[in-house]
DNA sequence: ATGTCGATACTTTATCGA
């Protein structure tokens, strides 16, 4: 089974990309991010014409997630515990039957935290920290759970052309690397590095000062796997191909391939 | 040194977020 990420930077404007890449690549799961739309205006249709069961949990403007699949959905959860009050939507887990049993995927958005002194940081700070006690309930079960989606987490070094340069920015200062630790020390797998150990293999160059020509990239789409999703993980990859597209994302496609 | 893109609104340019 492939498992696909993108961050879409709107669903609207990239429609025609989406559909292109989905023919091409056929993922049997693709969790999208920032579809910057309300469900009403997401272009459904199209994507149900490919084959695709659809759920979404959408906002206007900002932010929104949705997640198509091959198979349809038996359960779908838009809500991360920890905050009544957060009205950013930025989660959505759905739960697939497999012959091999129950497979669990989130489809997140973090919060990229910039300006670090403003609420925002903090924000970020509590949002990871409530995926993480999800999480923890999540590994109780014992059974296939990936989380996939843009964390705006730049893991290590190794995973950002000028490391310096990044420092002090949220996707890197070590307060995040921090809660991202956090993460993985709870026994979850970061899929692509499991299977592919070069260095500067990006998801992201923003659309200023020739960051793409340039490769001034960044790793941040990520899938972490519980360990009994890891111990099916055959393969990862990236598909760089499509930020050369027209009207691309700034964003490209991530996957992963398990045994299921 | 500079460089972008998408959504929105009392729109046709400014503002916000990334």
């Amino acid at each position: 089974m492939k498992i696909a990420t993108w961050n879409v930077n709107s669903i609207r404007a990239r429609l025609d990309n989406v559909v292109t890449w989905l023919k091409e690549t056929s993922p049997d799961v693709a969790c999208l991010q920032e579809i910057k739309t309300v469900e009403d205006t997401f272009p459904r249709q199209a994507l149900e014409d490919l084959g695709y069961n659809v759920a979404i949990h959408g906002q206007k403007s900002y932010n929104g997630v949705a997640m198509l699949s091959k198979k349809p959905f038996e359960d779908v959860c838009a809500i991360l515990p920890g905050d009544d009050s957060d009205e950013q939507a930025r989660f959505l887990q759905a739960t697939i039957s497999t012959d091999d049993g129950a497979l669990t995927i989130a489809s997140i958005y973090a919060p990229n935290g910039n300006p670090v002194e403003s609420e925002k940081y903090p924000y970020k700070l509590d949002w990871m920290k409530r995926l993480h006690a999800h999480a923890q309930e999540m590994l109780k079960l014992e059974e296939c759970f990936v989380i996939a989606g843009d964390y705006n987490v730049i893991p290590h070094d190794d995973d950002v052309h000028n490391p310096e340069s990044w420092r002090e920015d949220a996707l890197f200062r070590p307060e995040t690397l921090e809660h991202y630790h956090r993460l993985l020390n709870l026994g979850l797998t970061d899929a692509y590095r499991a299977c592919k150990q070069a260095a500067h293999q990006y998801t992201f160059w923003d659309y200023q000062a020739g960051a793409w020509p340039k490769d001034h990239g960044i790793r941040i789409d990520h899938h972490l796997l519980s360990p009994q999703a890891a111990d099916r993980l055959k393969s990862a990859g990236i598909d760089r191909f499509t930020r050369g597209w027209q009207k691309a994302s700034d964003h490209v496609p991530i996957w992963i391939e398990l045994d299921i």
